[in-house]
DNA sequence: GAGAACGAGTAACATAATAACGTCTCTCAC
DNA sequence: GTGAGAGACGTTATTATGTTACTCGTTCTC
């Protein structure tokens, strides 16, 4: 048996997506937002992913797969709602959307994002927030939000 | 006479702009770089704004003012060559560009925006870069390169 | 059930970045 | 000197990403 890294192994996270998306429902139920079908399949789709998603690559699948007429601005009003939401976020530097892995609470986090199996890692370092708003203090800028992107190898590529 | 507030008024910082020309003359000279007329002018251009610029407002200078047949690679050529040699760094966030202020090093700054007057502040606080390296290191990962990039308000125009 | 608010489809457009190929001009070995 | 090679830049076209404006139908509210 040919022997696969695990990296690239796509291991089944199937559970995670459904608890992802119960998360969501019952977080929308409590606010009382409308988690469409729409915006929950955009969802489930960043989740689904191993990686980052771009908003076209979602757009490809609804159309294709899912046989929605779909056209940018559908994928890009789901995304806004899910982003505003905290149910994902926007790595900047990907032009690419990933789930959130704490949507209870409004955070950014920080990623980890490997340049060989594109995996991003959320985190949400206090430690990190704290240097970025102390150095900010000191120049007397008021931080409102933290874009923090870092790109590496994880701990399954670094053999290879 | 009316007041200007400070962060709107364009304070004249050519005497910057000609230091940051000359140090990137000094330091290509040294290693053998070829700063040639285009990509000086370029890193003139990004100097002179006072917040990041895209590469389309640069294709526009050369266009319109410079009379340069220029088209989109012209530009995104010459950026890359100052990318590659630190004189420049890119704002993924706004796909925009701003001039390094410590070219003589290569580092990956960290960039405070003010989303009132745009400006971008460039840090290089080594609390950052640990506090992301030690967290990564945490769940092993090994950083390569860092994008930080922070969104809020400068002491000029928090008043506002 | 009338009207407001919202979600979503549609078309066109705007902005950002790259690909592929050609030409010119250096430089440097010979 | 000269010609081969490399590098810089022009040119055309294309791809990728994101937005605007308008429409319609549903749902919510009263």
């Amino acid at each position: 048996m040919p022997k696969t890294p695990i990296a690239s192994r796509p291991h089944d996270h199937s559970h995670c997506v459904h608890s992802a998306l119960s998360e969501a429902d019952a977080l929308c139920a409590r606010q009382g937002l409308r988690l469409t079908a729409l915006r929950r399949r955009v969802l489930e789709l960043v989740w689904q992913s191993h990686k980052p998603l771009g908003a076209y690559d979602i757009l490809a699948v609804l159309s294709e797969q899912d046989g929605r007429r779909a056209a940018p601005p559908t994928v890009y009003r789901a995304l806004d709602f899910l982003l505003e939401n905290g149910l994902v976020h926007r790595i900047s530097s990907l032009n690419s959307f990933v789930g959130c892995n704490h949507p209870e609470h409004a955070h950014q986090g920080q990623f980890l994002i490997c340049r060989e199996c594109h995996a991003a890692i959320e985190l949400e370092q206090k430690s990190i927030s704290d240097a970025i708003i102390g150095s900010a203090k000191d120049v007397g800028f008021v931080v409102e939000g933290q874009t923090v992107e870092v790109v590496g190898l994880c701990s399954g590529c670094q053999g290879a």
